[in-house]
DNA sequence: CGATTTTTTGAATCATATCAACGTACGTGG
DNA sequence: CCACGTACGTTGATATGATTCAAAAAATCG
C-alpha cells in the first residue's frame, strides 16, 4: 500500500529518500478507508487532514441556496484532497468532500505535516511542487471558465482529463464544467470525441 | 521606493529582516517603469521576471481566435505579476500582460529569486505564503465562475475587490467576470451596490 | 472645449437552462 | 437467471438569461 506512495514522493520531491526518511513519512500518515458516498468533509467542518488517495475517487463541491451541487475538484489515485483554506487556517469550510468509489487514503494532520517538512526536506519540496502545479492548473481552469463556450469547455476537459469521462457519471462532469447535464449530453451527441 | 516593499516582505515572511538581509533582497531586484498601455509580456514570450508592483496597475489576459480579450488577473500596488507557468518552466506564454496605468515595478529573475530564497529564508517563506494565498484565491474564483449567475458574480467581486470598480474601466471588469460589458452595465443599473 | 473613449439603452438573437417524459443500463433480491 | 427498481442518460418543448449589434448618452482627456 505504501509503495506507490513512496514512489510518488520521490518523483515529486526530485530525490530518492532513504528507508529512514520513509519511516518518518510513514509515521506521520494514517491510513483511512472510506466507502462510496461517505463524507470526508462537510460544510461547517474544519478540514483536519490532507489526504492522499491511494485508491478510489472523490469529489469536492459546494451546495448553493437552491440545493444545486457544484463540483470544484475531482480526485483520483495519487491526488491530494483537502480544502486548502480550511486546512491551513483551521476555518470552517464551505465545501463537501465525499467518495465516488470505495477509497483508501493516507492522511496527515497540519501539525504532523509541518513537522515532517522541517525534518525531511523532500516533503517540503513536494508540497512546493504541488502548490506550483495547483496554482498553474487553477489558472488554466479560470481561463477556461471565463473564456470558453460549453462545447469548448467539454473538449478542453476531454483533452486534459479523458479519464474523468471513464470514471465519473456524466452529470457530475457537467457540474464540474458549470453546465447542465442535458447540455453536456447534447454536446456529446454532436461531438466526434466520446 | 523600497520602503513599502521592505514592509511588505516583513509582513508576509512573518519576520523583520536585518539591513544586511534587505541589501541582499535589493540587489536581486531591478526597478522598471512601464507606461500605460505598454506590454510587460506578450503571447509567445517567455516570462523572464516576477514583477512586484510598487505603484500602478496591470492586467493579465488571453486573446481568443475571435480576438476577444479575457482578463485572468488584475494587479495593483503590492501585488505580483507574472505568468507563473512560463516563469517557472521557461515555456512560451499564452498571456499578455500590460499596464493600465503608468506603473513602477521591482523585477527579479528566476535565477536571482532561487538564489535569494536559499540565502534568505524570509524570501522562501514569502513565496510559500504567496502560493498558498494564490491557490486559495484561485479556488474561490473557480467556485464563483462555475456556480454563480452574472449578477452574483458581480456582487461577489464587489464584496471581495471593491477597489477594482474604482480603478478599472467597467468593460475590463466584465471581461474579468466572463460576462459582456452590456450585461454588467444592466446589472449595475438594477443593483443597490455601486 | 472638441474629440475620443466608455457606458448605457433598446431590440433581436442565441446559447444554455429548465421541466417533463422516456429510454437504457445496471445491480439486487427473489 | 430473470424481473424489478433505481440510477443515469437522452430527447423534446419551452423559457430565460445573456450576448450581439447598433446607436445614443455620458464621461474623460488633451
Amino acid at each position: 500500500m505504501y509503495l506507490p506512495f513512496r514512489k510518488y514522493i520521490d518523483e515529486y520531491s526530485g530525490d530518492t529518500m532513504t528507508d529512514d526518511e520513509f519511516a518518518l513519512v510513514k509515521a506521520a500518515f494514517t491510513p483511512k478507508k472510506i466507502r462510496k458516498k461517505q463524507y470526508l468533509l462537510q460544510e461547517g467542518d474544519v478540514c483536519k487532514h490532507l489526504s492522499f488517495i491511494i485508491k478510489g475517487a472523490m469529489r469536492q463541491y459546494t451546495v448553493d441556496e437552491k440545493g444545486n451541487e457544484h463540483i470544484v475538484r475531482f480526485g483520483i489515485e495519487n491526488w491530494w484532497m483537502a480544502d486548502r483554506e480550511s486546512f491551513e487556517f483551521s476555518t470552517p469550510t464551505i465545501y463537501y468532500i465525499d467518495a465516488l468509489e470505495d477509497t483508501e487514503l493516507l492522511q496527515v494532520s497540519l501539525a504532523n505535516l509541518t513537522e515532517l517538512k522541517q525534518t525531511f526536506p523532500g516533503m517540503n519540496k513536494l508540497t512546493l511542487a504541488l502548490d506550483k502545479r495547483g496554482h498553474i492548473a487553477a489558472q488554466k481552469r479560470i481561463t477556461a471558465a471565463i473564456s470558453l463556450t460549453a462545447e469548448e469547455k467539454y473538449q478542453n476537459l476531454f483533452k486534459i482529463h479523458p479519464i474523468f469521462f471513464q470514471r465519473f457519471p456524466q452529470a457530475m462532469i457537467a457540474s464540474y464544467l458549470g453546465i447542465s447535464p442535458e447540455t453536456l449530453s447534447r454536446i456529446r451527441k454532436n461531438s466526434i470525441l466520446k
